[in-house]
DNA sequence: GGATATATGATAATGATTCTCAAGATAGGA
DNA sequence: TCCTATCTTGAGAATCATTATCATATATCC
């Protein structure tokens, strides 16, 4: 959280911007916010505080956030793109229940280690991946 | 390719739809385009012999193909989607080129069972999944 | 405190996709 | 072959998430 804030101060100093009430507000926000947020959902929440927070602003600010590492950006077969946690947040890939929408985290060193392999073999040089899987969650096999 | 066109008729009379010219030359089109095609350059590829056919049209069969089981429906990063040949070839996941827009198939057992034991280990039913690695491809890491 | 960047809020613009609707085409009988 | 019910089409409007614009407001640095 503090560590957050300091992040996000460094970013801004460093590219000459300047930290607003605005972006406090809605980095803290963020923050707080549980899973997987999208850029409405946020907005929703932080105007209910600060009505005078528009909208184009809490898109502006979750760009520096993905910017300067403290967010990640990810689509789950929607339209619209939801934000999640880096900070303090091991690198992990996701399951989707495609009823209920709920969204689960899982880290596998086995997947990642044969993902390493498939790029080795096929002389890809990989920075990233993206891994999701679609289905029923317990609750919904019912 | 005839085995496209009985699917794709099969799917019509199932489903009380007709078969209109504007489709077959639309799925012809589909069936010659190499890799992975979006809505747009394939409605370049099929109004350039055919002008009155209509993007809205292109976007409407490409629905139907996707409904049939003769395409899927993927996005790389764009904003914008691209439909694959399903059709005799089997199921892959996507090394994607970020500096050339590159984009190879691979098929790794190793990563289909892995992937089945996490579904397992973390009771989720799941029914697919999507797999993309992102990075240099070998001519791009010069 | 004042100058000068940069930010903001409101709203217009964008781009991919879907919807609408009047006019046209298909399929399955008579 | 023709009729008719039903489905399709093309054009452009509508939608939805996101970004751009621009005049006004605010942070930072001296």
């Amino acid at each position: 959280m503090q560590n957050a804030l300091d992040t996000f101060r460094n970013y801004i100093v460093r590219n000459k911007l300047k930290l607003t009430r605005q972006r406090e507000v809605i980095l803290r926000s963020f923050l707080e916010a549980e899973g997987h947020v999208s850029a409405e959902e946020l907005y929703q929440t932080v105007s209910a505080e600060n009505p005078s927070i528009g909208l184009a602003t809490v898109y502006r600010t979750l760009n520096l956030l993905v910017e300067c590492g403290l967010a990640q950006r990810r689509q789950f077969g929607e339209v619209r793109h939801r934000y999640e946690h880096v900070l303090e947040h091991e690198h992990h890939d996701h399951l989707v229940c495609t009823r209920c929408g709920a969204i689960a985290e899982f880290y596998s060193p086995e997947v990642e280690r044969v993902l390493n392999e498939v790029s080795r073999e096929r002389r890809f040089r990989v920075f990233s991946h993206r891994l999701e899987l679609y289905g029923l969650c317990t609750a919904c096999q019912g």
